[in-house]
DNA sequence: TCTCCTTTATGAACGTTGTTCACAATCGAA
DNA sequence: TTCGATTGTGAACAACGTTCATAAAGGAGA
């Protein structure tokens, strides 16, 4: 980057770099409200050029590709995710810890639910080999999983940080597999208060064992 | 269908069907190995029917879509899970449950990794709406979830068939969300050896929970 | 074996994708 | 205002799944 340029981006606050802000926003908004109408798989460049404004090729100048503005869509549905899990933890409220586990997996299934083809859509979307995500989108991951581990620090106080870290996971994991399978329309869908139900039976069972094996506490890697 | 059709039909071994099901079989089994040396994303009509020895529209003879045949393939794929599985357990073996739950998730893993692209076809690919799975695909899935049930019911002999079914259902998605968020590649891939004792722990931490409240054994849908 | 009609295979063509590119419009500095 | 660089345009391109007029093949009756 020359000198001229770097001198016009600083001053003109309605010049070009505004005017490519916008579009992108333009065309993050379409393909969210594409995907939450009718799924990822209906995004179409096209379509977007006309909810944007703007003609097929200006989208290759905002977006590389059709999949970073997948990306992007998700960035903004990862962040409004994690969002509602960290409210739903009610971080100053006094409650026991897995009743707390209990709400965050109750608010995992309710947005998952709730916004089913954005959520998806954080799982359908595969990246382009040798490509990364967002260091956003993966601090995000971390922020999620860092709350959940707390939640089981509280549970087990003598649990060691990095031990805590994997359970964080393993708990994430097995509430994302029960809320996937369960909305899964590959089977007969799972009625929605069932799903509550297993997932409060999980996290319970879970937390129960933890608590029981606190001692040694596992994530052994012999 | 009329009679000629019918009798000649029963009377020609290597007639029409039995070239309709060659073509069929090749058109699999080309799927397959595409499927698994590339993934799902580069299979493609064309290919197919090179490698199959057919012309493009001959697919379309054997099968309505390519859907159809990725169906078929993941037909294929679900079958040879499920006997993987059936064999972890080790029916006939004296074994804590427990420790044959904790084989199942291992090998479940195990099945994910080494056939990680036919694996992932699974739940990659979306049927279209208005479209179900086959009644060999469901059954399959209905026998794999029983022998989780029945491996639960030797930890809890008093709770009921239904709530087995759905502890099992239960158990069976977290130990895959366990395993798709692990081999997931969409934040830092987890080691395999780290993978193991996650899918360890949360078995065994479920089975002391499930034996610790085996008397009420949740599931309540109020 | 020959004939005839139904059934099946063929691959060029079609419609729809994501992406590119020659060209035109536009913008900002002098 | 003028000019050079940047950005927007939409027709064109390549690749995809799927279809269809046409050719080939198959089997039943003579």
């Amino acid at each position: 980057m020359n000198k001229v340029q770097e001198v016009s981006e600083q001053r003109s606050q309605t010049g070009r770099s505004a005017r490519h802000h916008d579009l992108a926003s333009r065309l993050i908004t379409a393909a969210e409200a594409t995907i939450t109408a009718h799924g990822l798989s209906e995004m179409r460049a096209r379509d977007l050029a006309q909810a944007a404004g703007c003609s097929v090729g200006a989208i290759y100048g905002v977006f590389p590709t059709l999949d970073a503005l997948v990306m992007a869509v998700n960035d903004r549905t990862l962040a409004s995710l994690q969002q509602t899990l960290e409210r739903s933890t009610a971080p100053g409220a006094a409650m026991p810890p897995a009743e707390k586990l209990a709400r965050f997996a109750a608010a995992y299934l309710a947005f998952a639910a709730e916004h089913r083809s954005r959520w998806a859509a954080l799982f359908q979307h595969r990246l382009a080999p040798g490509q990364s995500v967002t260091a956003e989108y993966e601090a995000r991951q971390l922020a999620m999983l860092s709350g959940v581990a707390i939640l089981i620090g509280a549970i087990c106080p003598a649990m060691p940080a990095e031990h805590l870290a994997l359970w964080a996971r393993t708990l994430f994991s097995a509430v994302h597999g029960v809320v996937q399978l369960g909305l899964e329309e590959k089977l007969e869908p799972v009625p929605r208060a069932t799903l509550e139900g297993q997932l409060r039976d999980l996290v319970s069972a879970l937390a129960a064992g933890l608590e029981s094996q606190s001692g040694d506490g596992g994530t052994r890697t012999e």
